[in-house]
DNA sequence: ATAAATGCAACATCCATTGTTACATAGACT
DNA sequence: AGTCTATGTAACAATGGATGTTGCATTTAT
């Protein structure tokens, strides 16, 4: 794993469960899948059902499962449900400057980063998980 | 200094560049002034001036000034001097994944997030560095 | 010559993200 | 009950990128 690596890991193992609604898979199948660990799975998985998008059962038999329809479920969802600001420096307010200069700019720029990152999630909002689910998936089967 | 900071050190010493044109700065001038250190300054001014946006001399009263008007310099010029990229995963490509679920994946995020950094480059593009000098500076004395 | 500036390389420090280990807890099965 | 397997979570290590720092060569005005 890299860059962009929890978004990825949510978006890519959402989009195998979209594939395959019933199965219950465990933190360890998809670590092993997205060559990662098991631990970072339930990281980032945890943050997707607090937001409601996915289902945890602890216990024998437990694993992780969608807790909605896959085309209800938009790449905005995911983002949003990760607190990941794609866009640098949108988030979190200027620090005060005594730079008169200083703050204009601050106020400018992060008007322009505001307005980006809010444009990203409408683009987001355009596409859901089942959009990127090909035919060919050997992990599904389907 | 924190984040996004080779952007913000840019853009405030334009701008501070820009209120009193013919002054030349030394990097210790600037680096003072900003709460860094000259070798960063100048790290980041070499940067515009490879964009021609700046121009500096050596030796005993060298130093950096502006290489051409201030109302002809876009926040979109300097943030494509530097090369940034402020929307992450924006630059580069995608690692190639034996998963096709993951190629997939990869390209449409992709795809929006190279539509959003160029969005972010057209934003930059309407404001100039003159736009947001105020009228009490107190460190160019306009 | 000397002083003052940039240019640049090499190294150190800091910080956020990711990876890892360890353990408590919960549920299913015998 | 007891065991096995899973999540939940905390604590710590490792990694990587950005920033800060030091040192020195080079250039230029005095």
């Amino acid at each position: 794993m890299k860059r962009n690596s929890r978004l990825s890991l949510a978006l890519h193992t959402l989009s195998h469960m979209a594939g395959e609604p019933g199965r219950v898979r465990t933190s360890a199948d998809i670590a092993d899948h997205a060559g990662t660990n098991p631990v970072v799975v339930r990281r980032v998985l945890g943050k997707l059902r607090q937001a409601g998008l996915l289902t945890s059962e602890k216990g024998h038999a437990g694993g992780w499962q969608l807790a909605k329809a896959a085309d209800s479920i938009t790449f905005a969802d995911v983002y949003l449900a990760l607190d990941e600001r794609l866009v640098a420096g949108s988030g979190g307010e200027a620090e005060p400057s005594h730079c008169s200069v200083e703050t204009g700019l601050q106020a400018r720029v992060s008007e322009v980063l505001h307005d980006i990152e809010a444009s990203l999630v409408e683009r987001l909002r355009e596409t859901t998980i089942t959009d990127v689910h090909p035919s060919s998936c050997s992990y599904c089967g389907s």
